[in-house]
DNA sequence: TAACGACGCCGGAACGTTCCGGCATCTTCA
DNA sequence: TGAAGATGCCGGAACGTTCCGGCGTCGTTA
């Protein structure tokens, strides 16, 4: 625009008669580069990018010197210049269903992988549903995060197709290109210490109300087959109603007073969709039920408002912030090894179950954790 | 880290007997560049420039024709290459206050922020408070918006003096350079209007509980005094209770129990911090009020918990997404202008009453919108 | 002592974009 | 009929980085 001066200068310039360089007057200074710190070390740009950068061959000794004077001078690599070398975009997508934007949930998610991603100098976009049909290459990132994705969903295809590094998180069920990386937590074993967990609370007869055929993810299908079999094994009459992740406060309401109608045998009601259960309580109420005692409520997806309410609800936690950092922390090696290799890598997350009182009192218990939970837990 | 080969087996490589270049074979294809777009249309890459960029004089044939050979050629311009070209950055940063990073308000915000940015090219970058002592060139963002600027807080200082555009969300109180813009919400209209409301409904009594001395910003402080002014002028002894904005469950049961007793005569509560509402809620059913009867309550945040429990509480929407999609478009307004201009550009938001069964039964109210409004409104 | 490889360092090109300055050609008016 | 200006287009440099290939100087070995 009206940057006259930058260029009209340069011919100006007597090579040898430069005045002193600037010295960072006082302002905002113009930024110090890679040829700055060379010269303050004596040395040439290319010894100076490889003293910093690892690479290249040079003496112990003038990779310290070079090293401190670019902490010394405050020097920062320009990352739009190391972009374009590179050929990199530094950047990494993130596409997650439609229905749920806006839900705790995946807002924490979000939140972890933006901050894992800025540790590795990457930043994030968000991929919102208007990305269908925008191959990858298009996208200008240099991996994708594919959250919960769904059963069939075209964008989903699309996107594992597009020619970049893939990160799952929740198997992805169906056709398609197999991801580079899934992360996934289990799924069968949470929703497993659930159920026992109420059946130890004296609650032999769990109901589930569950996500509609519109929320087809690996989740949503391992929770509804879990509990299946569990009733199964159990000798139990499975008691299932299907939801949209959105529903209203009023279809929710209906529901629930459909299924306890239907089913006056339950002695506990399992949530999935976020913000049902608290729902659910109020509703449960409002037919005479006494949750926690006579009536077992739980959630299968934690959120603040479960412990706030009266009573605090059982959920299953997630950890959807540290879930984040895990898939952005795997798409991020996934990015770094050059080699395609053909088996994607599997990564599992582990969860916590937080007893509340709506499923009576008592402590917190755990998952078994792998080693990497240190790590992770240590992350926030 | 672990680099070892890439520069180690260049040696290795024979210069002229390599295999024909791999002529992109099918894959992914080799990104087209505004070279091949002034190529293919038989102009020079400054011509095509000039044509896209609407920049320098170029006749409307020429140009049609260049903007029909780009779109042919699916071209796209490196974003990487444009940022360095620009010595611009492609990112903004978000610094929000620690204590309430995981609200629902804020995570829904900074998704507003990214959506709009996304449209304007940029990036978001989110600043922990482990950016403290970072001056913004350190940063490397082209703005920075900063969300409900605490008082004092030594970081917003920092930030607002670090050489980038700023965006406040909320007015800043307190010392420093002033931001180049403003967005706020109108709190004491809207707060007025609650209470306006609650009084309509038989509630001439209200009491507030909202945040401590942790937590000093322009909303908290709105809040408070508009809270005391509406006091004296309906002549009603004020009750205030403060908590921290983190508080738990436990203290917010005991702050609620405190004020009820030290004030039995209140006819209403109003909760300002994300989620004590719905904890005051059952605590204030275990001690036996009737709320939405003979007790109103209301929330100063908006949140889906507060539409899930029973009864629904009456809550401020301050329209979280919107108000980030405004913050990021002013400050994408103020980046494109380099026009320093001295005086901060000032926004108004505007938010609307969600009226519940917490304060009986009613429609819904809006505070007067702007015209911006409806285009806010268009965007999601 | 000559040849050779390892070592330490460097010049220069390239990534894809923007934009300054310049060069023709065409129009217009004295 | 010129000069002056407008119009349309272009060559080339620059942004800051990485890395290929090369060059001089050692120490080692034949």
């Amino acid at each position: 625009m009206k940057n006259a001066e930058g260029r009209a200068q340069s011919p100006t310039g007597v090579p040898g008669a430069a005045p002193p360089p600037p010295e960072t007057p006082a302002g905002p200074a113009r930024s110090v580069t890679i040829v700055d710190v060379a010269r303050h070390a004596g040395v040439s740009k290319t010894t100076a990018s490889d003293a910093l950068s690892g690479a290249g061959r040079v003496s112990a000794r003038t990779r310290a010197r070079i090293e401190e004077v670019a902490a010394r001078l405050g020097y920062h690599p320009n990352t739009a210049a190391r972009h374009l070398r590179n050929s990199r975009v530094g950047a990494v997508g993130l596409y997650l269903p439609r229905q749920v934007m806006g839900t705790g949930f995946y807002m924490e998610f979000a939140f972890g992988i933006a901050e894992r991603a800025r540790v590795a100098g990457l930043d994030l976009t968000l991929l919102g549903p208007d990305s269908s049909g925008i191959k990858a290459p298009r996208l200008r990132v240099d991996g994708l995060i594919i959250l919960d994705p769904i059963q069939d969903d075209p964008v989903v295809a699309d996107l594992l197709g597009g020619g970049v590094p893939v990160v799952t998180v929740g198997h992805h069920r169906g056709a398609g290109p197999v991801p580079r990386g899934i992360l996934s937590a289990d799924h069968v074993a949470t929703t497993t210490q659930l159920l026992e967990h109420l059946s130890a609370r004296g609650a032999a007869m769990p109901g589930l109300i569950t996500t509609d055929g519109d929320f087809l993810t690996d989740w949503s299908l391992t929770l509804r087959d879990t509990y299946e079999r569990w009733c199964a094994a159990h000798g139990v009459e499975p008691a299932v109603r299907d939801v949209a992740v959105d529903a209203s406060p009023e279809t929710l309401d209906a529901v629930v007073r459909d299924l306890m109608a239907a089913r006056p045998d339950l002695d506990a009601l399992v949530c999935a969709p976020d913000g049902s259960a608290l729902r659910a309580l109020g509703t449960l109420r409002s037919l005479g039920r006494q949750v926690g005692e006579e009536l077992l409520l739980a959630s299968c997806v934690a959120s603040q408002s479960l412990e706030m309410c009266d009573p605090p609800i059982t959920a299953v936690d997630l950890r959807p912030r540290a879930y984040g950092v895990s898939a952005a922390e795997l798409l991020a090696e996934i990015l770094a090894t050059d080699a395609p290799g053909d088996e994607p890598v599997n990564r599992v997350h582990p969860t916590e179950l937080r007893v509340r009182a709506s499923t009576g009192s008592g402590a917190r218990i755990s998952t078994p954790t792998t080693p990497r939970d240190a790590e992770e837990g240590a992350a926030r």
